[in-house]
DNA sequence: TAAAACGGAATGAACGTTCATTCCGTTTCG
DNA sequence: CGAAACGGAATGAACGTTCATTCCGTTTTA
C-alpha cells in the first residue's frame, strides 16, 4: 500500500521549518509552499496544525528507537550499556540536527510535559529503555540511589545541552569527545567508590 | 526615586503570565489586564513586545545573581564553591518557579542563543562566575580538561532538568536532595581517577 | 464519467501596535 | 484663595497584519 508521498513531503517540509523556526514561526501556508502542495492539501492528511505536530513527533521517535538499539544487548554490564547508549543518542542528535532541533521545541511545549510523565512513569516497555537500565543499576549497587528524575536529569540533561551547544557551533564534538562527555555523564551517576554505606 | 509602580505591575504581570503560558500564549492585551492598566499603557514604558521580554530577563538576572554570591568566596577551594554555587542555583529555581519558568522560556528563544554565547564566551566580569570557576578547576587539576560549553552542559543540563521536574511535581526535592544532586554533578564535572594533588 | 485528490483564494479570529481622547495633578491667573 | 489653563500619563477602540482553517472550482484517478 504505497501511501502518498505527498504526506512524506509535508512531513520533511514540517520537520525543516519548525526544527528552524520554531511551531510559530512556520505557518501551514509556508509549509504546504516547501512541500509542493496546497495549502488545503495539508488537511488531508492532518485534522490541524496540532495532529501533524504530534504525529511528526511520534516518526521521529521511530526513527531514533532503531537506531539507539542497534547492538544494544541488556546482557552487558550497566555501565557499558549507559556509555553504549548515551553515546548513540548524542552521535544520533549531532549527525540529524534537525530532529534534535525538533525534539528540543517539541519538549518545551505543553506537549513535552506529557510525554515526559509518559517517559518517567509510563508502562513498561516502550522508550523506558533508560528506565530499565537505571533500576538495574541501583539494584546491583553500581548507579546512586536518586529518584528517577534525577538521574534522568544527570544523564539526558548534559547531553541534550551538548547537543545543542554543538549545533549552534559553540563546540565540535568528535568521536572522541563524545565518549569523553558521556563518561563524564557515567561518573554523575554511578555510585562513587567513597560513599559512606546507606542501609537498605 | 518612586518609579512609576505601573511599571512593576507591568513586569510582574508579564512574569506570571509567560511563566504559565509562554511567549505566544501571553498576549499584550491580557498582560494589560492582569496588570491593571490599559494597553497603551504597557507602550509608554517599554517599546514593544521584544525589548518587554528582554528587560525582563534582565531584572530577573539581577535579582538571581545576589542570591548565588550570597557567602561566595573566591578563595575557598573550587569544589567547594562548585557546590555552594549549584546549591544555590538549584534552591533559587525551586523556590521561585516563575523565574525558572521565565528563564527556561527565554533560554528557547532566539534571544537565549546569544546569550549563551556570551556567558560562553563573553568578557569576564558579569555572570561568568562559573567559567571563572571551571578555568580555575581545570588550572589545578580538580576540573575534567574539557571545552568550557561540555563542562557546563555537565553541570546546567542536569541542574535545569531537574528544577523542571520539581516544578512539574515529577520529584520532590528537599535540603537533603539538593545537596545529592548537585554532588553528583560535581562527580560528573571533578576529574575522576588521577589526582595530582588532594586537596581538603 | 463519477469520485477522489488537489490547489490556493477566501474567511474570520487573534494579535501587536497606534492614536485620538480622557483624566488628573500642578501651575498660573485674577 | 479659588478658578481656569495646562501637560503628560493613561486609556481602549480601531487598524493592519498574520495565521489556521475552510471552501469550492479544477485536475487526476479508476
Amino acid at each position: 500500500m504505497a501511501k502518498p508521498d505527498k504526506r512524506d513531503e509535508i512531513v520533511r517540509a514540517a520537520l525543516e521549518l519548525i526544527a528552524a523556526r520554531g511551531f510559530h514561526g512556520s505557518p501551514m501556508a509556508e509549509i504546504a509552499k516547501r512541500a509542493g502542495v496546497g495549502a488545503g492539501t495539508i488537511y488531508r492528511y492532518f485534522a490541524n496544525k496540532d495532529v501533524l505536530i504530534a504525529e511528526l513527533y511520534r516518526e521521529l521517535e521511530a526513527r531514533i528507537y532503531p537506531a539507539l538499539l542497534a547492538g544494544y544487548s541488556t546482557e552487558r554490564p550497566v555501565r557499558e550499556r549507559f556509555l553504549q547508549l548515551g553515546s548513540a543518542m548524542l552521535r544520533y542528535f549531532i549527525e540529524h540536527p534537525l530532529d534534535f532541533r525538533y525534539l528540543e521545541q517539541f519538549h518545551n511545549s505543553p506537549y513535552g510535559v506529557e510525554c515526559r510523565r509518559a517517559k518517567l512513569f509510563g508502562e513498561p516497555g516502550k522508550g523506558s529503555l533508560f528506565r530499565e537500565l537505571f533500576l538495574d543499576g541501583i539494584a546491583s549497587g553500581e548507579v546512586k540511589q536518586l529518584p528517577l528524575p534525577v538521574l534522568f536529569a544527570l544523564a539526558f540533561g548534559p547531553l541534550f545541552s551538548a547537543a545543542r551547544d554543538h549545533i549552534l557551533g559553540f563546540v565540535r564534538f568528535d568521536e572522541v569527545l563524545i565518549g569523553q562527555a558521556i563518561a563524564a555523564c557515567w561518573d554523575g551517576v554511578k555510585r562513587s567508590e567513597t560513599l559512606p554505606a546507606t542501609e537498605d
